[in-house]
DNA sequence: AAACTTTATTAGTTGTAGCTAATAATTAAG
DNA sequence: CTTAATTATTAGCTACAACTAATAAAGTTT
């Protein structure tokens, strides 16, 4: 009989996952982006990185060097950053997960916070859930007529109000 | 012409929130717990608080604290937490939040991760977004038919795979 | 090759959010 | 009414994740 423990807060569940979880949702964006950056560069500096992710170099510098630590980037003092194998698969994995939130919310009809949400979002949910999310945008896909009339009723609804 | 910049952390934007945002994710946790058991009992300990919330007493201190200087709880050393008009009206709709997160993630099916997803995504979306699932909610209520649909849809993809 | 510019690193600080160990206040029992 | 048990607080530590200021390395110019 395992006891399942339940916690009612983000942080105790980020602990949990920080058992089975290689990265934190910090490492998670870095690896991200040095994936979408390196599948068409090769490479990636740590000054354009820190230009991307909108942080300061230093703190690339920082996670960068855990990255290497943990095995998934190539990378020397002064160098360029690079993915080893493992880096490439994982980055692929998150870029993948971040595409099935987004396709998501844009299916729900958000716009204006899309970027904002699906970057939020895309670090909490479970593989579980990201797995139905998945197969709901496949659903809608095949489906068209039930997003016109979610769209038809979101109309209605704001105009109600 | 308002420059909007991009962010491409989850930080970026929680920074960019605390601007806007009364709480930080945790203390989001912490008032929606207060609200929770304020609504039976009309009050809460520390003691019980920390237990419900699966942390220690010291770390509920600190925390209730910063609550009252928000003005969101009552409180003296050594004596009870309860609820300020404001803290009720942030706690309802933190309560709210959670509930229309919760129902979404059940309707896609998600049994397990239930719990842990609600509380890891609550804190992220944003109110756009969490109207839409709202909507969309109201919208599968109103078409059962979708629902069903999609659950077969989701059982032959498993079975596909 | 020396001087300048760009790029990167180190050191040290801040804030959030948890923890333990030790202490203090309150409540309950003998 | 004093002791024991419960409950809460303080002080100090850790980790994550950002920041600035100062320094060091690498790359360009002239």
């Amino acid at each position: 009989m395992k006891k399942e423990r339940i916690f009612h807060t983000a942080r105790g569940y980020q602990m949990l996952n920080s058992e089975n979880k290689l990265l934190t949702p910090s490492m998670e964006d870095y690896l991200e982006m040095i994936y979408r950056v390196c599948l068409e560069e090769g490479y990636i500096r740590v000054n354009q990185l820190a230009a991307r992710l909108n942080v300061r170099p230093p703190s690339v510098t920082k996670v960068v060097k855990k990255l290497k630590n943990l095995g998934l980037v190539e990378y020397e003092k002064y160098g360029v950053v690079k993915l080893t194998e493992e880096g490439k698969e994982l980055g692929q994995f998150l870029l993948r997960r971040h595409g099935i939130i987004e396709e998501f919310l844009k299916k729900l009809g958000i716009e204006k916070t899309l970027l904002r949400d699906t970057e939020m979002i895309e670090h909490d949910v479970s593989i579980n859930t990201l797995k139905s999310i998945h197969i709901l945008n496949k659903f809608l896909d095949e489906n068209p007529d039930v997003i016109k009339k979610y769209k038809k009723f979101k109309e209605k609804f704001r105009k109600d109000i």
